[in-house]
DNA sequence: ATTATTTTTGCAATCGATTGCTTAAATTAA
DNA sequence: TTAATTTAAGCAATCGATTGCAAAAATAAT
């Protein structure tokens, strides 16, 4: 791997008895240089294969071209979309993204920031971990100057924009849809309520009950996280209760998929007798033999414009760093595990 | 975005009045620094925020610490799987992997291996795309002396190590399962015959076929693409046929949904009319209604032996490149979809 | 033909960290 | 106390590309 045969610009700037300035500048279109030189100058890099150095080109200029994006799980449907967007609206700027993964542990989070930046990456886009609390290794971040956009998972950090979902929103509509379909015992399969996200739902089914008139029952509510094997335990806890619930909304796809299962080991029919309202319109859930219902939320789209924000603050090159905070509107997909009555089923997912 | 405060080994120099010199060799352990200084150093490195520029250290030891993994895309359970696996094998080794996006372009492709080899990534992991045809970008790689190893989608190209499925086996292994469920009207959802594992899915499948003095029908080979649509799309041509098959068998688990979902529609009975199989496992296939039998690939395994493949590559460090071939045995996880008997459901995935 | 002006190219410093070689300091031996 | 030896720290070059300033070459003006 050793390779001596590297190609620099000091070996054309030889081999063609001109600077190495002079190549540079050739290569970088530089006006000040002949259009002559600048053809064979290209002409013999090509031949010789020459490749630039990012490194020392970022090295000497400041700026890498490349910015992270920090995610709990490449494989979840949601991020990967997130992560596609983002990447459509960068590439033709001319920027690389370095995809990481936290795996949900804060400690990996933070070393994947610490190794960022020692790249010197040009900014970070990341949604943040489940077990994320102390925020010391996104002040790091800020100290340095880096632009930072969260996007969906964030935390209240001042000087970060954000681009999120209006999960309150969400979770009322969501909640609504139940109520419309004629449910009164609605449960919900929450998440870590330390995240915004899963609070913001939480707190938009309280409100939806409280405007339908509907009594909150504490023992409706299950933390389940998003493994599908958590929404078949949490089925298994409701139905321990005199008053089963009618309904179930989870805030995550796979917990809603585990209560589904869990729903079908009891033949309990979906949704005769239990309505089931999921989160994050993953794949599957159109293609279930039971198709679930689900909040979509438009992540390319979230990823897009996570990009803008970013652009828009390195265009403007200030040290001061803009806040800018993005709320984009749920769509609840309506599918057959939620529709007792014959329903116009939108589905355009 | 300007950080004129970046804080460099030449701060902390002047500081503390010693060279940059001394003060790099403390960082890194370096025995002819004292104990005394090393700690002075590491404690005001750590008081004023010092973070090391990883573009400047690669630059001039010639080595990032940095690999690439391309990937067709990240959000296949299989992909995600194996660079997990890669992740875990590296990370120790204090390689960061940067994980890039080929969408199935060989454009993409050649693009991704540019960008990385002009940031000066120590090693490529890479699955090819399905519209690679030329090898040049391959070979630009060769030229670098830089490590290359594919996994999963090669091409043969001498010098490359390859961590592979042995997917003629899985093919015939499929097709033999099906043969014993007692069909005989076998159909196969070829991918892309010009990728090698489709190919050899595909030989299997024949190889069984005339193992058990099954006729082959070519009309039964259809070739499909791994979007669901095009699983639909598939039973759609093959019910045109006067002898409709007894079973399927898809080199792909999103195409083996579509067909499942085709039959359903059509009110064909899975497994007692027409049995299915997929493959790669996907996580639905388990947890569909109707789980559909598939084939594992231990993407993950396949990951860490990659890893190990190129660990083993620059210890060596020698430039002559070691060409090694792994090919891992594949695991057929049997399921509702295709068990007529009442079978022992192997499901250990 | 000579000077003024415009183009084109080169020199050398710089980005931040590393490292072979040398020198200075500290320790031990004589 | 002085020389010999070990230990600690510094000098300066280097990795490859960029860029302000200066110099050289080419062109235009007088």
């Amino acid at each position: 791997m050793k390779s001596k045969d590297k190609v620099t610009i000091y070996d054309i700037s030889k081999r063609l008895n001109i600077s190495a300035a002079t190549v540079s500048r050739a290569l970088n279109h530089n006006p000040k240089i002949s259009e002559k030189t600048r053809e064979l100058v290209a002409k013999t890099a090509k031949e010789m294969n020459y490749k630039q150095n990012r490194l020392a080109q970022a090295l000497k200029q400041g700026r890498t071209n490349n910015v992270g994006v920090i995610v709990p799980y490449i494989n979840r449907s949601f991020f990967s979309s997130v992560i596609r967007g983002i990447e459509e609206e960068l590439t033709p700027h001319g920027y690389h993204i370095i995809i990481c993964q936290s795996h949900e542990e804060a400690e990996n989070e933070a070393e994947q920031i610490n190794a960022l930046l020692s790249t010197q990456i040009d900014g970070i886009f990341m949604s943040v971990s489940k077990t994320t609390q102390k925020t010391d290794h996104i002040q790091k971040v800020l100290q340095e100057h880096t632009p930072l956009v969260f996007f969906d998972r964030k935390i209240d950090v001042p000087g970060v924009s954000s681009v999120v979902l209006d999960d309150f929103r969400a979770g009322y509509i969501a909640t609504e849809h139940l109520i419309k379909e004629g449910c009164r015992k609605i449960a919900h399969l929450s998440g870590d309520i330390n995240l915004e996200i899963y609070k913001n739902r939480y707190e938009g089914y309280i409100k939806a009950l409280k405007d339908y008139h509907i009594d909150f029952i504490p023992n409706y509510v299950i933390e389940v996280n998003s493994k599908i094997e958590s929404g078949m335990q949490a089925i298994n806890e409701l139905w321990k209760l005199n008053e089963k619930p009618d309904a179930i909304f989870s805030a995550g796809d796979y917990a809603a998929l585990g209560a589904m299962q869990e729903l079908r080991a009891r033949k309990i029919k979906v949704p005769e007798e239990v309505c089931v309202v999921g989160f994050s319109n993953e794949p599957f859930t159109k293609y279930m033999e039971l198709p679930i219902t689900s909040m979509d939320q438009t992540p390319q789209e979230m990823g897009k414009i996570a990009a803008q924000v970013f652009l828009e603050q390195v265009k403007k090159n200030s040290t001061l760093s803009i806040e800018k905070k993005v709320v984009l509107p749920p769509e609840l997909l309506i599918r057959e595990s939620s529709s007792r009555k014959i329903h116009n089923l939108s589905d355009a997912s």
